[in-house]
DNA sequence: TGACTGATGTCAGCCACAGACATCAAGATA
DNA sequence: TATCTTGATGTCTGTGGCTGACATCAGTCA
């Protein structure tokens, strides 16, 4: 036994997204959160650069699923090949035991702008890095920014779904299926343009 | 002559700009911008939701160009020909004229990780508008959110371009191009999925 | 003339967050 | 065993973003 409780920071995580839950995020100070847990405020801000991270914090794991699936891509995969395996690496990383905190977690989300923020942001730096790493691999852009941020919004809209009640297929099968929608979409034809 | 000199808020917006390029943003306090333009902080907060919003009000005619573009699309269009000519549309509210000033507000918004995330917010309200609008003239889900957050992504990364130091063609060309390498890209083949 | 309106000012307060310094148990070291 | 060092935490204090409540006061309109 330390002189603390240890993890202190998931302890953290879990009171900010009970009491966000229940009280709503704006109604929740930092200081009410680490007091759930015998923290203090201080405490709080040392383990998350600002109240909105308490949420977000810990997804490099994540981020580092979608990179290995690039990586591990066939040298002469096309880029969206290459998304489409880094997408099937990344849902991986959501199966469904992980849905309900998911669900909740998303609802407290949707309900603050704030929240969205972070939110679009986290995506937005996956889809940098992931645009890096297939930069690394050969693809030039704009090509790899366009691959890299259509498989950031193919995993948002299919995480949408997945989370949606009533909801039972698994992450994977149904990111494969949006991005199928979408090359189909793109397949359509434009004729004219500018 | 009324009470007070009128476009208070213009005054506002411009006042930022400058002072968050020279002093950066998070070292100018709005208290500050106020001061510059005879107003108060009090004042200011009347103007704008919070501090980063001087830098984002009043796109709402952007976005108005964006969405007059898809429903003024021939309705046989698919959702990316829908795409190019809300781009087209949109592009036209970037005239030449526009770049300096667009270059160095984009400056002072990639220097701070705040004011990122609220353009992606920004970026991200667009989508959802034009999605609504694909909706609105049949398009279904998911293929209306994924043409318009694609639309978005385009747009994005061809005024980044346009930004971009020397760079001399219309906005509307580069969002051309893009759109067409994107189209180019996902037509590249996806063999295996899933 | 007098009520009404709308942009502004004033004042007081909450809370997010940060710097500086103290504390104190556990493990390392002498 | 005594001391040193380290790292997570607490305490104290301050700044700035942002808000509610109320006052002001030039123009407008009844």
């Amino acid at each position: 036994m330390g002189r603390w409780e240890p993890g202190a920071r998931e302890r953290l995580q879990a009171a900010a997204l009970e009491l966000f839950a229940t009280r709503g995020f704006e109604q929740t100070t930092a200081a009410e959160i680490a007091q759930a847990v015998g923290l203090t405020e201080r405490t709080f801000f040392r383990h998350f650069s600002d109240k909105r991270e308490v949420l977000f914090y810990g997804q490099e794991q994540f981020l580092q699923a979608f990179v290995d699936g690039v990586d591990a891509a066939p040298p002469d995969a096309s880029p969206f090949e290459v998304i489409a395996a880094a997408l099937d690496a990344a849902a991986s990383f959501f199966p469904d035991e992980r849905r309900p905190h998911s669900r909740t977690r998303q609802i407290v989300i949707d309900q603050n702008p704030a929240l969205r923020e972070r939110e679009l942001h986290k995506l937005a730096t996956l889809a940098t890095v992931v645009a890096g790493a297939l930069r690394a691999r050969g693809t030039t852009e704009p090509a790899a920014t366009l691959a890299a941020q259509s498989g950031a919004t193919v995993f948002g809209i299919a995480f949408a779904q997945w989370i949606r009640d009533g909801e039972m297929r698994p992450l994977r099968g149904i990111a494969a299926d949006v991005l199928r929608e979408l090359l189909t979409l793109t397949g359509a034809g434009v004729g004219r343009m500018g």
